[in-house]
DNA sequence: CCCAATTTGTTCGTATGTATA
DNA sequence: TTATACATACGAACAAATTGG
């Protein structure tokens, strides 16, 4: 039974080859974010392995978010809209009993070719095409970071402006709704910089003071990288959080 | 047969069990950092639970990072000796050829008594006795970072300056080597600040300079709280890395 | 160098429990 | 209530890596 499917890699567990094919479906889409994936009986049957083996698949798409499962209901591709909500209140008094919102205020919206490190990151060539957009975000009516993104035109065909602006959506449900891109890791460095002119004011604090810059990575599945974005954040009342090592 | 395990927790799942047996050994020292713990088959006959139950609940230690398996080996107790190295060359042009190790300066050993901060995040009462500990990390001749830590004295009774100086050890080994605590876990979080006369005079830069503010609490076993680390790093040279979201 | 014992890795399958619609 | 779906628990058989003789 493994000779079938053995043809496609040389000596690969079958579940492995099993969660490449699953990885397949959803980066064609297939299978939607949100959306129930088939039931363990039809994927055995699609696939032909025993439960056990498109379990254990399963269980290591479940380990990297990719999926999520609910007993007596169904497996789920993951919705990953959360998007770089990293980070936490550092100030809860700040916060007097009604919540506050995330917004975002387009900055700016265009193209722009990618220097060196962007193209390293992007994986694409030095001087290839690619949107430059520039956000800032508030909580309340503070804005809290400035977000500097670099997206490769060739992944996002025609996009435009009024897209962007028209809906307060944050960027990565953008990616899902309209390009079927689903950013599931992301890979962040982090700096202490000092405010620029240009960011103090649209920060509304002192140039000079203290902010935090970083960069990050955004990658969809196969670790195909999607986007490149620097932010620089006012961290007078919020911090960025982290966990585990 | 489920009856037997039964009487300590009421309907938790079998292989939940024998993970929690399997975590207390490793409290109690049972099995140490490094060794390995006994096979598959010895360790179904202690728990009386089948192969397919005892590698589910090691699945979830190694998801976890407390175990480490190899094949043809066995099964091992992680080491979590890397301690913080979490931060990763920025400019690697700086280091040219030859490594540089980390090195450590201790700057100030004492006791004193825990805040209310503090206190909160070590799970103790405030005003409780702890250990400060200052010291600056650097690499090859350049300081990179002041660290400002607080431990519980109950948890590390009789600790002296000797202990600590005399070896050129990161502190996770120390806790791991004299007193039987292995951290397994920590919780971040990251501000941007401006370095104060004193840490800029350490860190050999100009007061006013950026610094990344990192706040760590680490963990041991069952998430028992043992570490409560201020860090301000000179991210000049160096950036600090994450991962996964 | 090869062999044999040990240990984990992979694959199969069955039976039963539990949550959901 | 019934059917469906995932969760738990069992265990057999074989593969692959490692170690020591």
């Amino acid at each position: 039974m493994r000779e079938l499917h053995q043809s496609t890699s040389l000596s690969l567990p079958l579940y492995k080859e099993v969660k490449h094919q699953m990885v397949a479906a959803l980066s064609a889409s297939e299978w939607k974010p949100g959306e129930a994936i088939p039931a363990e009986k039809q994927l055995c049957a699609r696939f032909g392995v025993s439960i056990g083996t498109l379990r254990k698949a399963i269980d290591e798409l479940v380990a990297e978010n990719i999926l999520v499962r609910q007993q007596g209901r169904g497996t789920f591709v993951t919705v990953h809209n959360r998007g770089p909500r990293l980070f936490r209140f550092f100030n809860y008094e700040r916060h007097d009993g009604h919540k506050d919102y995330a917004k975002f205020t387009l900055i700016r919206f265009g193209k722009a070719k990618a220097d060196k490190a962007c193209a390293a990151r992007l994986g694409i060539a030095a001087g290839a095409k690619v949107f430059h957009i520039v956000t800032v975000r508030s909580v309340g009516s503070e804005p809290i970071m400035v977000e500097d993104i670099k997206l490769s035109e060739a992944l996002f065909p025609g996009m435009t402006k009024a897209q962007l602006s028209s809906r307060p959506i944050p960027l990565y449900s953008q990616y899902q709704n309209d390009y079927d891109i689903n950013i599931v890791r992301i890979e962040e460095g982090v700096r202490a910089t000092l405010a620029t002119a240009a960011h103090a004011k649209l920060l509304n604090i002192e140039p000079g003071a203290p902010l935090l810059q970083v960069h990050r990575v955004a990658y969809s599945y196969n670790d195909q990288p999607v986007e490149y974005r620097v932010s620089y954040v006012n961290t007078e009342h919020y911090q960025y959080a982290r966990s585990n090592a």
